[in-house]
DNA sequence: TCAATAGTGTCTGTAAGACAATATACC
DNA sequence: GGTATATTGTCTTACAGACACTATTGA
């Protein structure tokens, strides 16, 4: 069985080029408010040393899809094994993404809260992002793009914030990912016309501000996968 | 340069094999009112003569990317060489879903009007859609969650029109395509709020029944890609 | 003139934004 | 009690759906 790093290299068929097979992951997180990415710095060639989206050869042996090659490869390389939500983002393809020859990557996106996000040096915020190499550049922006898209209609900026949060919480998660400020009251309507969160019964933010606040959790239902609020 | 039928075989590497790499396309058109998919009958192995959606290898000696796969079957193997709307759906892979082997599918779907599409045989209303091999089921349901996803807030059921149309016309397409009937007024002050048709100058659809209708085209600007109009 | 569709105007309900008022803790 | 935030209530505006009214042609 090939292990990691058993690198796969290109089939030297003189009649035929397969292209290279990688799944590159955009893991984002909220620190101190601020939307940030993991982007590691790379141990092996090509760009050892340099920051770039975590990511890894497909295993056609041990990989039941796509998804499960980035699942292994958040556990393999982030120790990031459950507690987070992953979808497809796009795949990117051609010639000259990769040095080492036509390349396919399944980009994926996940999100995960602030405390599962070990090792903060490993996180860069979206504001402060440098040039990354291969075309990772282009896949973080296709991800923005998508996180933005469906912050406006979506749960998914609740999968940012630990397991139970206060209403205003909620709030600057769904501003720091969208972009834009939002009317107290007309969130506090949106949010609780869907029925996607629950009070966590008589808890309460105490001692840290001047008036508690509610603590809410997601439902049950909701915890496995985001929904569409609109 | 090898040829659409010099066929890539899976590499023989004893000791790491590779993911055959391939696109797929699910393209639709409007026949007779009805949403449409191309399913011609397969002429190679695996599953020769069955309906499956259009598709082929990706060759890295002469395509730029995936999409430019994409263009280069439907022009070799529908004779569809411009005037369609595509868009990359997403990419479906593992090990069961081809009898060749572990394999990757970079999905595609296309927006085509009618009158381009040629041979209607090979075309198949969704309402009667067979069973298909591989996992195209599932490739043609993702492709009708997305284009019926998008026609609600976007210009892509226009792609599917001549030309010219009549606002009768064009509302009748995004009913198809959505699934819903929807008001005369409230969508003529949608359309025409957003500026993505125009009014050709003086043309009337006359005869044809009883007060004729304006026609209008598509705006220049559009003509290329569509956009959100929410 | 009639039939049938094209095109326009009006009413109403819903929901979001603006913004003010009240509530509740710690100091 | 004062202060700062939490939570609720009200007003206004924008817009979509419902639905009716007018316009225009061929028969």
């Amino acid at each position: 069985m090939p292990k990691a790093n058993n690198v796969p290299r290109r089939a030297a068929s003189p009649e035929y080029t397969y292209p290279l097979a990688t799944v590159d992951i955009v893991l984002f997180t909220i620190v101190d408010g601020e939307l940030n990415v993991l982007v590691p710095r790379r141990e092996q060639q090509p760009f050892a040393g340099t920051r770039a989206l975590v990511g890894g050869y497909v295993h056609v042996d041990e990989d039941a899809d796509a998804l499960a090659t980035a699942r292994r490869i958040l556990s393999a390389k982030v120790s990031l094994t459950e507690g987070y939500f992953i979808e497809q983002l796009a795949t990117f393809s051609g010639p000259a993404r990769d040095p080492r020859g036509w390349s396919i990557s399944i980009a994926y996106y996940a999100v995960v809260p602030m405390a599962h996000a070990q090792p903060s040096e490993w996180f860069v915020p979206i504001s402060r992002l440098m040039p990354l190499p291969f075309d990772h550049d282009r896949i973080v922006a296709t991800a923005l793009e998508r996180i933005r898209g469906k912050a406006s209609y979506s749960t998914l900026p609740a999968f940012l914030l630990p397991a139970t949060f206060t209403m205003t919480e909620l709030q600057a998660v769904y501003e720091h990912v969208m972009g834009a400020q939002l009317d107290r009251a007309s969130f506090r309507r949106k949010i609780e016309s869907q029925e996607f969160i629950e009070e966590v019964p008589g808890e309460l933010r105490r001692g840290t501000a001047f008036r508690p606040s509610q603590l809410y959790r997601l439902r049950a239902a909701t915890l496995q996968q985001f929904d569409r609020i609109i």
